[in-house]
DNA sequence: TTTAGCACTCTATTCCCAAGAGTGCCAGAA
DNA sequence: TTCTGGCACTCTTGGGAATAGAGTGCTAAA
């Protein structure tokens, strides 16, 4: 991305700022006016003339001030990384939330969706995570009568993930046994989202005594464990969309609920925005999804024992202000993470 | 509620079914029009006169037509539930969403608001069901070390339902044995919502020697059996509500998206609307909700093990084409009790 | 390089008017 | 008694036209 000088750095950061309080276009005469530096809305007409031929900033149409473009946008939140500071206030309410005691996953995640939507005044979104690249140490298996099984998989760690399996044929306790034991020695150390390859492989060269063996644990892994893919997610605050002028627009509006309604298609655009470590940010035609052009990502992916197992962040209109909601993502996404192994 | 003479009920019903098509107030001359009867414009006036009266129709404003109101609906309603005919294309429709595998209680929840809301274009509503009222027959507990319990409830029935608890200190291989016939006996045939109580009460009559078991068995009964009476649900489609026009007003929508939001509010509406056994319908302000006062309900109580256990249904404007939908409503409700009892 | 001035453009608001839909009521017909 | 045709009245809706206001681009001068 190309430099810009320090006063066109200014100008835009101005408009910016602006656009985000009043998602009113900005004219050279408000700068000028609330601008320190003692130029005329002259001057600043030719930088924003410039700004607007380099692509940072548009016009809604020929009579209108500026507003910010995607690649305005961008500029400012690349500059703000370098900075990136964080509000007390917010940051000191996320951690009073998340001190009080929380009992299931269930209510964390619908917990912390509420608690990113409530302090950022957006959508707050929170994935379930995934545990497919955790390792697996230790299975517990037992019966629940009528050929049904409750499956207990444990990481070296302690995280425990359990299924209820339908095996179609009942099993003795001794058969539960024997299993038991072959899937503990079989698939200690290999990573969830591999069981099911292995054990197809082994199977083929399993002599006829193992063969229903591997049978048996396959489908038991194929009906648990590798369910864990689906990309579950909790959302919360959509109402709040709702305020903001720039969704007064009701066709507009239809069309970004009709791609949150689509959960798949949802998961598949906030996924992909979170390759990567940190918190991310992408912007308007970023997010790769025509109806959110209008809207940007806050995005980041959270740790299970270093492993990513998810993501979660926040959607709201473009015009956002990245420099508080940047952190406050980041500090949530934190005590999430912490919270997440206290209960796992 | 009065009666109504058989030409004043014909009429309602056309009014209802005309505004339900178009969301269009109807006037006199439109129903002479296209009503079979031989009637003049001016006498059907005076027949709207009298329903206006009686408080089953309104007029938004002088020179317009009339619409229905809460009452009128009601009657219509009313009316219908004598006949209760059944759509059979839906019906058909829903009986192969529904034949699909589904293998986990999330599953068959999310996928039971999709099917609601893509067969009837209208919110779709599936509460979780909670399992208190059912006999606790069985429990079986499994260490994950650190204190941390993984405990099995099941019923006479087979349904199991299953926690993580953290107990604060750890157990033995012997304490977990001996805690795990504890439960077994004395707790055995109770419905789970009365565990709690029970415990409490004969802990206080007990002998010293026993009262750690009564209260190691009270902190996990609290900390996971008596955590099912949370009210979770999940909902699709409210992209949906954006198309009709009685939504077209961003301020009146917003305030509805904001009942919705308020997950607690929303599900005490939901319940208390789902007293009683069979399909029950709540028009406009029967709902007990301001927000909701444009909004009509049809919910369905549905069983587990011929024990209530939770509720789903489907949440839209008042002008609803409920002869349509009421049925279908019933139909997913039985088609979901199917399944749950299949899953659990 | 900056500024002041000016003509120009486009939006948003307001007001007015006419068209249209629907009603209520009354007097007369069935 | 019940129904109908006619008529005056009311209220919303939509389409201009006029106006105010905001903001720009350009040019010439400091």
């Amino acid at each position: 991305m190309e430099e810009l000088t320090p006063r066109k750095e200014r100008i835009l950061s101005f408009i910016i700022s602006s656009y985000v309080d009043s998602a009113l276009p900005v004219g050279s005469r408000t700068i000028a006016r609330r601008f320190g530096l003692g130029l005329s809305p002259a001057t600043i007409r030719n930088e924003m003339s410039d700004l607007e031929e380099m692509g940072f900033i548009s016009q809604p149409h020929t009579s209108a001030g500026r507003i910010p473009s995607d690649k305005g946008y961008r500029y400012y939140v690349n500059q703000l990384a370098s900075r990136g500071s964080a509000p007390t206030e917010a940051i000191k309410k996320i951690g009073e939330e998340f001190r009080d005691k929380i009992r299931s996953l269930d209510e964390l995640i619908e917990r912390t969706s509420r608690i990113l939507s409530s302090v950022t005044s957006e959508i707050g979104v929170v994935f379930y995570p995934h545990f497919g690249d955790l390792a697996f140490q230790h299975v517990e298996l037992v019966s629940l009568g009528a050929g049904r099984l409750l499956s207990i998989w444990q990481t070296p760690s302690g995280i425990a993930e359990n299924f209820i399996v339908d095996m179609g044929e009942p099993l003795g306790r001794e058969d539960l046994g024997r299993i038991t034991n072959f899937l503990n020695k079989e698939l200690a150390g290999i990573p969830f989202s591999e069981m099911g390859a292995l054990l197809e492989r082994k199977r083929k060269e399993a002599s006829d005594s193992l063969v229903r063996f591997y049978e048996l644990a396959l489908r038991l892994v194929r009906e648990s464990v590798e369910r864990t893919t689906s990309e579950r997610f909790c959302f919360d605050g959509s109402s709040l969309l709702l305020e903001k002028p720039e969704f007064r627009d009701i066709e507009k509006t239809r069309h970004l609920f009709q791609a949150l309604d689509d959960r798949k298609q949802f998961a598949s655009v906030f996924r992909a925005s979170s390759g990567g470590a940190g918190v991310r940010v992408f912007i308007g035609h970023e997010t790769n999804c025509g109806e959110l052009w209008d809207c940007s990502l806050i995005a980041s992916r959270y740790f299970l024992k270093e492993v990513p197992a998810g993501s979660l962040g926040i959607i709201g209109p473009r015009r956002m202000p990245y420099d508080r909601l940047i952190p406050i993502v980041d500090c949530v996404s934190r005590h999430f993470a912490d919270a997440l192994e206290r209960i796992l």
